[in-house]
DNA sequence: TTGCGTGCAAAGGTTTTGCATGGCA
DNA sequence: TGCCATGCAAAACCTTTGCACGCAA
């Protein structure tokens, strides 16, 4: 195996493990850029997207484009974090509040199966995001719409970050 | 009704005929800029964003963030476009060669429907776009993947644009 | 006449690129 | 030593905003 990512450098290194530390979470490069800074370990922010660029590349982290508009994120979680935090399932993202939704269902996966077999589609989970509205800002809105009413009879997990 | 869409002006209904004579085509604001100065009606680039975002507001025109990165797009069908484009079914993109499948199928619908009544979150397919590698892209990789090889005998219906 | 719409240019934010320097192997 | 990586600043992009003028109603 010839040099798999290139040289090892304090800044990868440092960017990594942020990464892996908050697995859960979708940084940008403006944040991941303040908390190296904060962290004691600055960087500039040419580095930052270098780096996120070769880690993408080395499947190791995920680019997202959750922001309807403005700046990407990125996660870490490729083939080598079988762990798994968010690789496997989808997203659902609230247009109104901007809560993001980790969604591991077997429907989903379902569909990511239909689509293949019949459209020969393959689905990338990890890229795509499902924009709507959540619960609570439906409710907000004043508009319960009782034919999609929740009633949690499904064993599907799902929780909220950011 | 009152002031429905303010003042009538040229640029607005420029914008507004080219969107509707291209129903099917998701153009950005640099297209449209193109476009209508190769159409010999001119305008700003301030006046086209201004314009695209009352036109959204009015429900005449949809908003999508379908580059990865980058720049936005808009499409007309609002409600008032009942005749529908493509604000009914969802839109696969191909993350190697950007090809745009408009699919309507009814396994899709049915994950809205789980996903609105199980975990209370209504999915806006206008805005949701799933991304993956397309039939072509996959076959050109030389990754076959017979498991999730098509085989055809879905009734939906899918065409690409773009 | 009133005030919204327009055009231009400047400013905003995110990401990329050029180039000289620094550091890994 | 040979390259790749870094840092800084400038540039490239897309989009928004300020302001004076034009035009619909």
């Amino acid at each position: 195996m010839q040099r798999k990512g290139g040289y090892q450098t304090r800044q990868k290194a440092v960017i990594l493990a942020y990464l892996e530390t908050h697995p859960e979470r979708h940084v940008t490069a403006a944040e991941l850029l303040h908390a190296l800074t904060e962290n004691g370990t600055p960087m500039g922010v040419a580095t930052i997207y270098r780096q996120l660029e070769k880690l993408e590349q080395e499947g190791l982290v995920r680019r997202y484009s959750l922001d309807d508009r403005g700046s990407a994120c990125w996660q870490y979680g490729g083939e080598e974090a079988k762990a798994g935090t968010c690789h496997s399932h989808f997203h659902l993202k609230c247009t109104e509040c901007g809560t993001l939704i980790h969604l591991d269902c077997d429907h989903l996966h379902e569909i990511a199966h239909h689509v293949a077999s019949d459209h020969g589609f393959c689905i990338d989970p990890s890229r795509t995001v499902f924009y709507g509205i959540c619960e609570a800002c439906r409710k907000n809105a004043g508009s319960p719409d009782p034919e999609t009413e929740p009633h949690h009879d499904c064993c599907c997990r799902h929780h909220k970050t950011e």
